[in-house]
DNA sequence: CATGCTTGGATAGTGCCACTCTCCGATGAA
DNA sequence: TTCATCGGAGAGTGGCACTATCCAAGCATG
């Protein structure tokens, strides 16, 4: 298969799978000549999962290609690939958390919620983790601007957070090699990020719906 | 309060505030004389709100336009203020759904998905809704790539996202007056989100390390 | 062999977006 | 009087994900 084939099959014009190439998103063709390339059906499959992150998961292409190196790392067992890929996938444009007497307060609930539910709490992991900033920026947001969001709020997010990773983590182990554990990994993360937010959005009309229009639907 | 009091207080420089005040994310001061206005604790307030909806929440400036707008639209009652307040906010950057065959049964799965949940299904809407075809492309990828992404799957999600729009609703409704009602429910909205998908994430890695490092902590 | 299209690779350019810089005339403070 | 500061407006910046253009080396056809 060609760089046009590639380009067909996987609906990606030419010019940005060059792109991809350059950016190391995409392992290059077998070279047949000196200007001659073959690609094959993984070339495809890469270039959905690359597509999927990128369009869907908006993950800046530049993390796109860590999380690539990271998972194609043969170097690394089986578990700390993993963590190696899951942790690339969260260097995202991200806010910067400022130092206030706000964001202080919302690192403690966040500690406290932590510690409720019974997680690994590691202070140093904890200030290293995107994951975690972005908790406690999120919730120094919306004290700032007087929402109520202490741990009691926070618990039962945290709770279903809890049972989403039982029912993730059974859908990548059923995948039969390492580096297809590793693929499913990023590719479940981040690709049912959008299925739980549209979910949200759509229980939040239909609740809406249930609660002001008295059970009908809206016109 | 001046344009250099209100970036100080709010973090925002002044260069920005003029932005959105051109852009009308902020309403205008009071006109003081003919060079020099005045802010109150309400542009503070709005201000931050902004901000949290742009740096945290992503959505693009002009989204947050139309939700101010629509937040403050008099004329429309309560609970269609609420709707359109929320359905703006869901114009956000989304890739576009190709007509794939895959699309086509992920549409057919998501139908499928709602009628179990028992949610008000109704085409027309459906097909307009962002979160709809945001959650039909998310399935799709999923298929393309060949993970199993059927209703079956998809239920816990949906039963999550249910009880979570109860407790959103209910935080909500303890909102004294409906102006504040409609913010609450753009705020939240947003500002769950992170909060959420965060979770998510620190949940992967508790459950992740809980399975491959035998219930220790990792290194 | 000649001709013209295609291929892969490299470079520079595009469009969008969220700011940010610079200038201006009017104003208020010392 | 003097001079920093204010609000307003337009142009400029930087980052990012592409995308258009060019080029030389094949390959296919007559």
């Amino acid at each position: 298969m060609r760089l046009a084939e590639l380009s067909e099959r996987s609906g990606v014009s030419t010019a940005t799978i060059k792109y991809y190439l350059r950016e190391g998103l995409l392992q290059p063709g077998r070279r047949i000549s000196a200007t001659q390339a073959e690609y094959g059906d993984e070339h495809v499959r890469r270039l959905r999962l690359v597509r999927a992150l990128i369009q869907l998961g908006k993950v800046p292409v530049a993390t796109a290609r860590e999380v690539i190196a990271a998972a194609e790392d043969d170097s690394l067992e089986h578990h700390r690939r993993l963590g190696a890929a899951t942790s690339a996938l969260a260097h995202r444009r991200e806010a910067a958390v400022d130092d206030d007497p706000a964001a202080e307060a919302a690192g403690r609930t966040v500690d406290a919620l932590l510690e409720h539910l019974g997680w690994r709490y590691d202070q140093e992991v904890a200030d290293l983790s995107p994951a975690y900033r972005t908790l406690v920026a999120a919730v120094a947001a919306l004290r700032r601007l007087g929402y109520p969001c202490g741990v009691a709020h926070l618990l039962p997010y945290g709770r279903l957070a809890a049972r989403l990773a039982v029912t993730d983590l059974d859908l990548i182990e059923e995948e039969p090699t390492p580096a297809a554990q590793v693929e499913a990994a990023v590719a479940l993360t981040v690709l049912y990020e959008p299925v739980l937010l549209s979910l949200r959005r759509l229980a939040h009309a239909e609740e809406s719906a249930r609660r002001f229009t008295g059970g009908e639907s809206p016109a």
